[in-house]
DNA sequence: CCACAAATGATAACGATTTGCATTTAGATT
DNA sequence: AATCTAAATGCAAATCGTTATCATTTGTGG
């Protein structure tokens, strides 16, 4: 999951916004209309639409259009409201956001839509882990870890693309922001402490798979 | 002038674009929305920004990032509309080319901006310091110092916003990648052993002022 | 199935970063 | 100007990150 789609009413409100995403490794484009929206889905690929529910009008436009694209959709509105919510699932959206919403949600959505599109409806992730940002600690079923802070972003970074494979070179610039050299180890050295850590408290080291020759991936 | 950041919408066509750009010993980047271009530019050093005015939307905002890193900007429009040249000039861009256009013109226009641009800098700062990445070293007026990941990267990150001051809360968040806790000393313990480092060779430490009880800002 | 090369795992040593405490400084208050 | 206080700094100790090295695993071609 790479490219997003953000339509967005008030351009300003979706920089900020699509700035931490885009910090997060997603390549954001942000349109504000619906023949904007229309003109993207057909030139580029995205792998996932974000529709600020305000936009005016429309509304099951630019779905129809996605729907041929094959893209999936989530909707985003500013109220809690029940009917809002069940209207945008009757237009065929893929999934739902109230805003104020936190960003982790709404990656947590975007990997259950991304599963759902590849392995066709499963089991929903009951396994979920809770990170503390302030000290680097991670709870799961029970148990709590305390990382350092590099391992904690590594983790965190990887677990935020769970079942994608992580290349060393993206982990290396995006949470080390260093080159990766020849015969650099580090990135082995943090995964294999965080996996110390984790074996450490009855949590499957395997959490974090390695993939020979390609890098890292976080699975449960 | 090395270091060209080009924002095409159409990456293709800014592929044999930049090639002949390269061609002519031009070091070029292309992307293709505004974000993209913002995470570029914040975290690297060009020396022009070449934007195609068809980018959607968004036209002011990269140009006040490009403003921020002191980066000078030519648009390129498919048309000849004066409007739109005038509104080119409204949003600050420093010249403006109409498509197609001949690869001299825009070298020419390039020069002229460096010459403008130089004079303002030698009358502002003589001094300039150049940046390795791969080994954390700088240069500045013949001295070479060679700093730790950190330390060249705190450096790089106030010298990028010169003038300004940056908070320690910025720094932290976006160099360390930490909060800033309450009695947080590290990144004075940086500054100070950059301090110190530049002292070494003879530099000012006052490179790097601090602005009590906001942050640091660099200046020459 | 074996030999070989390449990638990864693991330990330890070393260097960098962070923390805690003592001290100094700048600015506000009187 | 003397005092007070919060902020900044210096230094030392503890923690963390990186590198060097060797052992182990994995995949490849004979």
């Amino acid at each position: 999951m790479r490219r997003i789609l953000l339509i967005e009413q008030k351009i300003e409100s979706g920089f900020d916004f699509g700035k931490k995403l885009n910090d997060l490794g997603y390549e954001i484009c942000i349109v504000n209309d619906a023949f904007q929206a229309l003109v993207h889905l057909e030139s580029q690929l995205f792998d996932l639409v974000l529709v600020d529910l305000a936009i005016p009008k429309m509304d099951s436009f630019w779905l129809l259009v996605a729907r041929k694209c094959h893209t999936p959709v989530i909707t985003l509105a500013n109220t809690n409201d029940v009917l809002e919510k069940l209207n945008a699932f009757e237009m065929g959206a893929d999934d739902y956001l109230s805003k104020p919403f936190n960003i982790r949600e709404l990656q947590l959505r975007m990997n259950v839509i991304k599963r759902r599109g590849k392995l066709t409806e499963n089991a929903i992730r009951q396994t979920i882990i809770e990170f503390d940002d302030t000290e680097y600690s991670l709870t799961c079923s029970g148990h709590k870890i305390t990382l350092t802070n590099t391992e904690y972003r590594l983790f965190k970074y990887l677990y935020e693309r769970q079942g994608e494979v992580v290349t060393k070179e993206e982990l290396q610039q995006r949470v080390l922001h260093k080159k990766l050299g020849k015969f650099d180890r580090n990135l082995d050295m943090h995964i294999s402490n965080t996996r110390k850590k984790l074996a450490d408290r009855n949590l499957s080291r395997d959490l974090i798979n390695t993939v020979r020759g390609q890098g890292y991936s976080f699975n449960f």
